[in-house]
DNA sequence: GGATTATTTGGACGATAGTACAAATATGGT
DNA sequence: ACCATATTTGTACTATCGTCCAAATAATCC
């Protein structure tokens, strides 16, 4: 019943791993069937089975192909970024550390760490269990490391401070991902989303800004005549 | 067969609204079936058909409910922070605009504004093709008011560079309400996710930090040795 | 080349999804 | 009190979900 036996897919776990990453990183989760992986990479429904146990299996197996490599980068980068001296290029080049792995996965082609982050954004909106503890115990130990490093620069703003700004790059480079084509909607309809590079230094000008800003309980360096900073309504 | 046939909920439509804004926010509109809201509403799945017809109807009626309101709400705030004569100041107001009716929604109760953001963030993310058109006809046209808002505060910076900041402005919002406890668990266990205040003003500094950022073109503020601004690998 | 293992296949299972519909019940006007 | 309307209920329908399984097929090793 089928014409070409013979043209097997030389490893047919790859594509089912690949079409996983490409429809979740899409759709989300919970919006994916096995059956479309299965269908979108040339597959059996059974397939999938016998490879990855379950679907919860198979979204594991991605996370565990790219959290290695991506974290690896970033202590790279981190290393050799902590080595610059002048405080102010220091600074920047952690903020390009961090963020360029996001864009540039170490493991396979073109757009693979784009796709994986963006995978990780809608998986971190979509609150899903067996990624949260992937994150809890891959990601935190990275996190840690690039706001030590910050601090290092920035020794006069309390580290809470920088939490919140590092916590709000995730943020602005994970909605980046998930909506490539809102900026070019609003600016005027220049480049397609595939030009990452402005991205990255769209979002590495602005991130070294936010960190040095000066933090919010000094009353000094600010004026604030009529704003309030207290309490919100509630 | 039912124990107190008498008390019956006196507008269930309203109630079946407020469940599944709730389980919208939380679990993402995939993850959340019929049946779950109108359970959590102490409804029949039946019900929800006949006051929503699909449950695509019942997302679009949860928008309608708090784009209004909260559209108009920024809308007012901007006119005030407009009339801010301190350009530095003003600047503040206007993101204090944006980002104030996003935590504090007009319509309803305490945490309203909230759930409905965090609504927003988790559609965004997973792609919802109903929400995609509300957006573009509704939101895009108070970005539009921001962006022109923020240009006249720093007429220096061109215009692409303030959308992509505009942009990370609401990427970053979306995350802190997406992921309410990541940041007390980065820097430590102090306040509950409640304290929207504190993230308020944190979101507010770094934002004004990010937007008054040199553009990058300009050469000149900055000194740039090492790092080269260019294309990123691909 | 035959035996063993690994992989793929097609179909089936129970569970649950969104939606539809007729009967039952509550509500409101007169 | 009665009727018309609005709402709620219970159930049923079809489709699809994740997962399982035995048979078929390909790959590997002696």
């Amino acid at each position: 019943m089928k014409a070409a036996a013979g043209t097997r897919k030389p490893n047919m776990r790859e594509a089912i791993l690949a079409a996983a990453e490409e429809l979740f990183s899409t759709y989300g989760f919970n919006a994916v069937s096995v059956r479309d992986i299965a269908q979108a990479a040339g597959a059996n429904p059974g397939s999938v089975t016998y490879h990855f146990r379950t679907k919860d299996g198979l979204l594991l197996e991605i996370y565990r192909r790219h959290c290695g490599p991506m974290n690896r980068r970033r202590s790279e980068l981190l290393a050799a970024a902590r080595r610059v001296r002048d405080l102010q290029d220091r600074l920047e080049a952690i903020v390009r550390a961090y963020v360029l792995p996001a864009f540039t996965s170490g493991s396979d082609l073109a757009g693979g760490g784009t796709r994986f982050t963006r995978l990780r954004a809608i998986m971190s909106a979509e609150g899903n269990e067996v990624v949260r503890k992937i994150i809890a115990q891959t990601f935190d130990d990275t996190s840690h490391a690039f706001i030590d490093a910050i601090h290092e620069s920035l020794p006069h703003i309390p580290r809470t401070d920088l939490v919140w700004r590092s916590h709000f790059l995730l943020g602005a480079l994970y909605y980046t991902l998930v909506t490539p084509e809102r900026v070019s909607r609003l600016s005027r309809g220049s480049a397609d989303g595939t030009d990452a590079g402005h991205a990255i230094e769209e979002l590495v000008r602005a991130t070294v800004a936010a960190l040095q800003a000066a933090p919010l309980d000094e009353g000094a360096p600010r004026k604030i005549p009529g704003a309030n900073p207290g309490r919100v309504v509630t």
